[in-house]
Parts: C-alpha cells; structure tokens; sequence
DNA sequence: TCTGGGGTCCTAGGACCC
DNA sequence: TCTGGGGTCCTAGGACCC
C-alpha cells in the first residue's frame, strides 16, 4: 500500500523487466571459492532439522530443490558441499546487483536480495521495442556479471509485471526472454496453473480437484466458479492473471511491516526456565534489529511450533511502540504462558509489528538512558506541578489555538518554531508513509514530533529534558483534542497521495 | 536424519463506535 | 421494540513467496 504505483500499464511495448540471479546463495559460495566451481553446492541449514535454501545447478541435476530437507539431500548427493548461508557476502553482492540495475532505470522495485521488476519505459533511453527490450535485457545481464565478478541472471520482459515474471522463468540459468505485446496470451495457456503467482501447493491441489490444471483451464471456467472454490480475493485475482489482465504498477521504496527472529532447535525444548530465557534471547535481537532499522512496533507475536509441528501465535498490542528488549522480553513471555509446552517446543519466534513512523536513533544518543532521564524529570515536574505537554494538554491548549492550521512549516515566533528540516540538518523526515510528513511543531515549551495508523505517537522535547518518553495516543483521543489538526491528518495516512487524491 | 527463516497478504470473528 | 449497517481495530491462522 505505501510506497508509490507507478508507470501504468498494460503496455503496447514489452518494457517492464524481471530480473532474477541464478542459485544466487550458491553462485556466491561458487564464486567465492573456485575449488566449488562446477560442483554441486547446497546452501542452507546444516543442522539435523535443517533445510535447502539453495541448491546450485549441479546439485539439482541430484534432485535437490529448495525447502528440501537437508538430511534427505545428504542422502541423494552425499558427495555435494553443504554451507551455511553467508548472509553478508549475499547482501554486499545484492547491493551490486541493485546499484547496476539503477544504471538502466529509476523505477525499481526489488522483491528479494536476487530478483527485481525494472521499468525499462521510464529508463534513459525508453525501450518502445521487443527489439530495443532485447539488446536492454543483454546489457543488464552483462553488467551484472560484471559487477558481481561472475554472477549470472536470468531476464523475462513483458507488458505487465505478470508477464515478466514468467518470461524470466522460461529459459533458466542464465535466459532472456521477451513476450512481445500480443503474445501473452499463447504463451501463458499451456503452462501449469503452479506457474501463476500466488498459486501454491493448496491452491494448485484444489484447482487440480476440479480438473483444472494448466492456465488455459482457468481461462474457461467462470468467474463465480473460481470465486467459490478459492475466494473472492483469489479468485477473481487468479481470473484476470489467467487472462494476462494485469497493470500493477511498480512500487519503489516499500516500507518494512513487520520485523521477527524465529529460531528451531536441534531437539525439543521442554524446560520453561530454558523456554524464556530463548524467548528474552530472540527478543533482544527483534530489539536490536528495530534500533538498527529505525523502528519500533507495539504488536508482539510469540510463535510457538510444538513437537507434532503444530504451529500456534499468540499477539498482544502495546499502547505504546517500543524497541525496547525491557518492554518487548516481558511481553512475549506472557503470551507464552498461554500456551501447553509440556510436550516439547521446537520453534520459538518474536514478532514485532504495527511499525510506528517515528525514528529513534542517532538523533537520540544513547536513548535508552536520554528516556530513562526524561521519565524522572518528568515525574519530577509533575510533582512540582509543572506538567508535562503530553500528559497534560490543557496546560498548552493556548500556545496549540494560537497556531492551529500549518502543522507541517512550523510557522511560530519562538526559538524552536523552525521546520524539521532546520530543527536537524540533513536528516531525512522519519515519516515514510505515503509520503507523509510527520508533522511536528513547537508547542509551548516542548517540540513536539510524530504520526501513525491511527495513532498519534509523540515525543516531546523541551531544551532543559531533551528528548522525552514516546507517547502514543488513539487519534481520536480527548487528550489530542487541543491539537485536533494533527489528529485528523493521521486518520488517513495509510493511504498513497494518489489514493487520497483520487475520487472515492 | 521430516518439514528453515524472513517476510506479505487474506480471511474471519468479535469488540466497539456511530 | 426491533432491527440495522458501516468502519476500525484486534487476534489467530493459513497460504504464499524467496
């Protein structure tokens, strides 16, 4: 939803592009170590409850796949090299990859560290071609084997992100393929239905059931047929794929909803002392990640995988986001007292959803003790009766009227009425969604920034505290009422500018 | 040597509000 | 007195993708 839809389509040029490396794990691990060259290589967990992530093209002449487990791979190819993913040599190699796909267009949308849609229309020089489509994909492939030292990709282009995907998927390793406007249509019919995005093991099983197997088959049935054996979403979703009927739009700059750490154990935990102290484990790095990333998030989700693989959650929403392993560590840990784990747990996981769009970071030093501070100080200054802006709003309800429309310039008189982008030179806003400033202003003696779903998230800031707690209200709290403005722009901000823009 | 880890999206029911 | 809907938020689970 957020992030921008752009460059509509469908097109009368094939100029939309997917992009998708070869192996890419084990191309890496090639790559990294000649004496692999040529040899099957199978990434991914080495452990007994193990599974392939990657398997190398050697490795797949064994029948080795993805998701198999690794124990039955050792049995089909005992002889291949078994590696632990080195997540840091795939990112760096990501990176190059991305960087020389911005060479050719602006309009990316990255869909893994390996795979990527491209606008090839909206590039330097606007591919109006399959000819043109063609000699583009060949200069992409190049520059990718160039940049990443030996790396091979495979390309699809067609009119529509649809058509893309499946052309990349028709000539692998290293393939071109372009599906000119107008062919679509025989190229998607005898494919399996497997083949169409969002058709999985259930929902190929249930298709299969009714005697529909290839795309074709679904082009035949009705809508309403589709519709009451897989749902209105899917099915009607499935009816316009089957048909190429597609103009998704690429969206650039998709913002992260959710950030979680799971870990499965070599055997079944059983002790509670050992169950929580994982869960604080797996906490503290859900906490690590959302500091790095600049998140915080006040929906936790404890997810229990039993000894029969029976797989339960259990969530809770905070008032408040937190990024804070003394919030976060607790809360799972309640959520897991729900739950019978006398027969053995072999997964823990920590979610954290509901991302706040605030920042906490550098501009906080050390935040943790600056909030701990800001906390004491306020007590103490409620104690004294000063009042906190935020606890107590009426106390600034007059400096709030004064200056109740502009909430994005900051328009004042005081030495703190300044934009954000005065206030702190050279940061980026932390709001992402649709584009949406958060807002932010001086308010009586504090400054005041922030936005959310829903939820009006604030930090106060005043020159004697510093940074102040976070503090998150409903947007239609009475608390806000004083500050109405603000509340009533973040009621629509899980919508795009052009959503909102456009008629309902 | 049965079944990973990181995500996204959808559904469905209940609470709650208007 | 009966009978509503719509909308949002929350929770749990499932399908799917790489």
């Amino acid at each position: 939803m957020s992030g921008g839809r752009l460059s509509r389509v469908p097109r009368s040029a094939p100029s939309i592009a997917h992009v998708d490396l070869d192996a890419f794990f084990a191309a890496v691990e090639q790559r990294d170590k000649p004496s692999l060259r040529g040899k099957p290589v199978i990434v991914g967990g080495i452990g007994p409850r193990g599974v392939v992530s990657t398997a190398s093209y050697e490795a797949r002449a064994f029948g080795i796949a993805s998701a198999m487990p690794t124990g039955q791979a050792r049995q089909r190819c005992p002889h291949a090299a078994y590696l632990y993913p080195r997540f840091g040599a795939y990112r760096k190699a990501s990176q190059q990859i991305m960087a020389a796909l911005a060479e050719f267009t602006p309009l990316i949308e990255p869909l893994s560290l390996d795979e990527a849609f491209l606008d090839l229309a909206a590039g330097v020089d606007p591919v109006t071609s399959a000819e043109q489509a063609h000699e583009v994909a060949l200069r992409i492939k190049a520059r990718i084997f160039e940049v990443t030292g030996g790396l091979t990709a495979s390309a699809g282009i067609g009119s529509s992100k649809l058509m893309a995907k499946i052309a990349s998927d028709l000539d692998k390793p290293s393939g071109l393929v372009v599906v000119d406007a107008g062919a679509e249509q025989a190229v998607l019919d005898p494919l399996p239905v497997r083949r169409l995005p969002g058709v999985g093991p259930a929902t190929a099983e249930r298709l299969r059931r009714a005697g529909v197997t290839t795309i074709a088959d679904i082009r035949r049935m009705d809508d309403a047929e589709l519709v009451s054996l897989l749902g209105t979403s899917a099915g009607r979703a499935l009816a316009r794929l089957a048909v190429a009927d597609d103009n998704r739009g690429l969206s650039v700059d998709r913002a992260a909803k959710s950030v979680s750490v799971e870990d499965t154990y070599d055997r079944d935990v059983t002790d509670p002392t050992v169950l929580g102290r994982r869960l604080e484990e797996l906490a503290a790095r859900v906490c690590a990640r959302l500091r790095d990333a600049g998140l915080s998030g006040r929906t936790v989700t404890t997810k229990v995988r039993l000894y029969d693989f029976t797989t339960l959650s259990r969530s809770t929403t905070l008032t408040d986001p937190t990024d804070d392993v003394r919030v976060l560590a607790p809360a799972a840990r309640r959520l897991l007292v729900d739950v019978d784990t006398s027969g053995g747990v072999r997964l823990l996981g920590v979610a954290v959803s509901g991302l706040a769009d605030w920042v906490q970071d550098d501009l906080f030093v050390d935040a943790a003790d600056a909030l701990a501070e800001q906390e004491r100080m306020s007590r103490d200054k409620l104690a004294s009766g000063g009042g906190d802006p935020v606890a107590a709003p009426d106390a600034h309800a007059d400096a709030a009227a004064g200056d109740d429309t502009d909430v994005t310039a900051a328009a004042g008189t005081g030495p703190k009425d300044r934009s954000f982008a005065d206030r702190f030179p050279g940061r980026q806003h932390p709001g992402w969604n649709a584009g949406q400033d958060v807002w932010h202003r001086a308010l009586g003696p504090g400054w005041v920034w922030g936005s959310g779903v829903g939820r009006v998230t604030v930090r106060f800031e005043t020159a004697e505290t510093g940074p102040g707690p976070i503090r998150t209200f409903r947007s239609d709290d009475e608390a806000l009422a004083p500050f109405e403005p603000w509340a009533e722009i973040t009621r629509s901000d899980d919508r795009s500018p052009e959503d909102a823009a456009a008629p309902a």
